[in-house]
RNA sequence: CGAGGUGUAGCGCAGCCCGGUAGCGUACUUCGUUCGGGACGAAGGGGUCGGAGGUUCGAGUCCUCUCACCUCGACCA
């Protein structure tokens, strides 16, 4: 049986066109000629859909409901909130028409002048201002918080450069929007909602993450303080996988939401709004994958176990596929998601490149070898090896500690990069000689707390300050550019 | 918006300088041999050459205009 290897680019030869390829031949995501917009394919939506049903569960758990709100924001909304027009401002897609007709010449069509809009209506880039409109109506008195609300939407970003996933015109996302009496309420829910990010990226996405607070420059158009979390790639640059911010009063005194607390007197709510995004599927490609293609920790995986026949005669197919379809119906019994490729039209060979593209963490093949040994052949995604097992009564039990063992691996593995690359900069040159390593990482230097330096470092080194992280040494030292007293070290680095 | 580049079969590309029957790889269809790491052979099907105009007996190729997309900057989850 000969072979053509359809291997993949390098990750250490060109990463950014590795990462298009997984994208691409993982079946995940596909460019779809409309401007910054890309399609994403069943396979990885399904991985998407299993990010929703695991944070949506951990959002109910935190006493969290879901609702919906418009698409459309009247353009005047925006204007509300001054430092929130102006960060979003720029990126808007704007409707101005409702109706379109035929040209003259009757080839196409136009946008019909007479449907102007009275009022324009923005395409919403995050969903802040229409929900604070109609919060408004819903918060009266002390009783009717929190409210705890979220949302799983769409929203686009007219932004210059997209890349698939990581940033694309639309994508999707979920917002969490809640209201408060006081401001330590709001405060508690902004730290516990970055808590829950956190969770569900080490111990779902296998993805360590560093929890910090944006400087202000960094922060939310209109947020007091923005939270985040911060994750490290492949390529040695930094991605913010999650953020959650506290909004204070700013957007109940745009939108006048106020309350009667309980000695009957009108105060303005807290807020808060966090969310996670589509992004999150270009950090799971960048912290797992290979040059096999995609990896996706069990906990995450829409397939866990799949399950490959081999046979030559058309009796040796029904008796392997039998089997197969029997040991995966034990599986998922305990609780497994298993496929079975039973497809006829399909190799062996080429099954086995194409779950390993795919990133499926268990693949097990049968065969009539296997069959008349009471055998079968395990192989594992993460560290690509294979052994043969016994295929009895322990065999589930196996598989189940597999998984287990796959993605505390993967976390380890990503965790001892992240180690390797995370650096201390005491002073300049220094500070210029790692950031220009080819695997930059993670920098922990001194800031003497002011934009202007954070500025300058950004132009001549592009790296930035990622956050201000919320568990680190507080010793203090001088600053790494201006030699200004610092308290703190910060974490800086270049980002996606 | 600045600077480069590319549009030719589902995908990846050659052909353009120097005008003359629309090509290659892959994918697809059929048949045979294969089947434990992306098989091989044979025969087939598939094209508004991004669009509009012009030059010419004749344009994928030359000229003008236009549209779309990509890469690098500024912007950003």
């Amino acid at each position: 049986m000969a072979k053509s290897a359809a291997t993949l680019t390098s990750r250490s030869e060109n990463y950014s066109e590795w990462y298009n390829e997984i994208v691409r031949r993982a079946d995940m995501a596909e460019e779809s000629g409309v401007r910054g917009c890309m399609v994403i394919k069943p396979y990885g939506f399904a991985i998407w859909e299993r990010m929703q049903r695991v944070l949506d569960d951990m959002f109910k758990e935190t006493g969290h409901v879901n609702a919906y709100f418009p698409l459309l924001i009247p353009k005047s909304y925006l204007s509300r909130e001054a430092s929130h027009v102006e960060g979003f401002a720029k990126e808007c897609a704007v409707v101005t028409h409702y109706r379109l007709k035929s040209s003259p010449d009757g080839k196409s069509v136009i946008v019909d002048p007479e449907a102007k809009l009275e009022e324009e209506l923005i395409i919403r880039p995050t969903s802040e201002t229409i929900i604070w409109s109609t919060y408004k109506n819903w918060i009266q008195s002390y009783r009717d918080l929190p409210l705890l609300i979220n949302q799983w939407a769409n929203v686009v970003r007219w932004e210059m450069r997209t890349r698939m996933f990581l940033r694309t015109a639309e994508f999707l996302w979920q917002e969490g929007h809640t209201a408060h009496a006081t401001a330590q309420e709001a405060i508690e829910e902004a730290e516990r909602m970055l808590d829950v990010y956190t969770d569900f990226a080490e111990n779902t996405l296998a993805m360590p993450v560093i929890r910090g607070r944006k400087t202000p420059n960094e922060r939310f158009a209109g947020a007091l303080d923005t939270y985040c979390i911060e994750a490290l790639m492949q390529d040695g640059k930094a991605l913010q996988a999650g953020t959650s911010h506290f909004l204070g009063q700013n957007f109940a005194k745009a939108f006048d939401v106020t309350f009667a607390n309980k000695e009957n007197q009108q105060e303005h709510v807290w807020a808060t709004s966090w969310g996670v995004s589509t992004r999150l599927m270009g950090a799971l490609i960048m912290t797992h994958s290979d040059d096999s293609g995609l990896v996706v920790p069990p906990m995450l995986a829409p397939i866990q176990v799949v399950l490959v026949p081999i046979y030559r005669t058309d009796e040796e197919m029904s008796q392997t596929v039998a089997k197969c379809k029997e040991i995966a119906s034990q599986l998922r019994q305990a609780g497994l998601r298993v496929k079975v490729d039973d497809d006829d039209t399909k190799k062996p060979g080429w099954k086995f490149n194409e779950w390993e593209l795919k990133g499926v963490p268990v693949r097990l093949a049968l065969g009539p070898r296997d069959l008349a040994q009471g055998q079968i052949e395990v192989a594992r995604r993460d560290t690509q090896s294979k052994e043969t097992v016994e295929a009895g009564d322990q065999f589930v039990g196996y598989i189940q500690g597999l998984l287990r063992e796959i993605q505390q691996y993967l976390y380890n593995r990503a965790l001892k990069f992240r180690t390797e690359n995370t650096h201390r900069a005491d002073s300049w040159a220094e500070f210029k000689t790692l950031i220009n390593e080819d695997i930059p990482g993670f920098i922990y230097a001194h800031w003497d707390g002011t934009a202007e330096t954070e500025e300058k470092i950004k132009e001549e080194t592009k790296a930035t300050i990622r956050c201000i992280p919320l568990e680190a040494d507080t010793e203090a030292g001088v600053c790494v550019y201006s030699g200004q007293p610092s308290a703190r070290r910060v974490l800086f680095a270049k980002a996606y």
